[in-house]
DNA sequence: TCCATATTTGTAATAATTACAATTTTATAA
DNA sequence: TTATAAAATTGTAATTATTACAAATATGGA
């Protein structure tokens, strides 16, 4: 479970001080894993904490990416998501509806040419489609 | 080859009606596989064609891309790249010099959990880390 | 040639992100 | 406890990619 005590644990194991906005921001993007951009982290967060800054939900992530502890998604042509999950797994992005669907794949299995000696720190796989809801909806 | 009466032919076949512009854009993005963004097309083609406009390139890249011709790779976080390559294939970016690698991959070995019933109609599979020339560099 | 339509162009607007300086908070040592 | 330095947060202004839109230009058919 991600109580207040094990965020500020994870958040200290990643050399990140916890401070309140910190660990809410944590808390938001780890309990709602819907890969939010900023806006949509900012306006949950600002009813809860009402002087925070949108520059600091910037700052925020940029550290949180930066110590490892999160991963930005750029399915999205306009603006960035962020995800807490860390295990390897790609996104569907549905062209209709625009919802985020996680889908996991086999790494291993991918025969990967051209990238000898090529050292790889982070992979994002996106797939863009129709979902079957939508796929639904136009018949 | 990609010569000017092929790049008609193509585009026409992409219901694309062939101008000077247009077919200038596509000989630009067939012939530097660099994955280059709009910019870059534009100060290229504003030597040739100097009442070039940049919404005509934004405009004629948005066009290629719905008509099929092109696809967009969104592996930079801060503006769309473009690319002629339409085989399946990966994408690699050097955080040290920003330079992008195709690698090949075989998406139907590819083991993927939770996308039945999913209509895919584009993927992206990017890949961040550091070539090999940066990491000689390094040492 | 004339006219309708498609294309291109230029400017202004939009929106995500960053820069930066001021303010506030936190941690530490006297 | 108090003074002080460092870190974190905030708010505003600047930057930059992209889009909206209307005017100008080019194209093709009657």
């Amino acid at each position: 479970m991600d109580t207040i005590q094990n965020i500020t644990l994870k958040l200290t194991e990643h050399n990140i001080k916890p401070s309140l906005q910190r660990i809410k921001i944590y808390e938001y993007i780890s309990k709602n894993l819907i890969h939010p951009a900023v806006d949509t982290i900012y306006e949950e967060l600002i009813k809860e904490i009402p002087t925070l800054s949108k520059t600091t939900v910037y700052n925020t992530l940029k550290l949180f990416e930066k110590q490892n502890l999160i991963r930005s998604v750029n399915i999205d042509e306009t603006e960035i998501r962020y995800d807490a999950r860390k295990d390897t797994h790609g996104h569907f992005i549905c062209t209709e509806c625009g919802k985020i669907f996680d889908f996991n794949y086999n790494y291993n299995k991918i025969k990967i040419n051209g990238l000898k000696e090529f050292e790889i720190t982070q992979q994002n796989f996106n797939i863009k489609g129709i979902c079957p809801e939508c796929k639904n909806n136009k018949k």
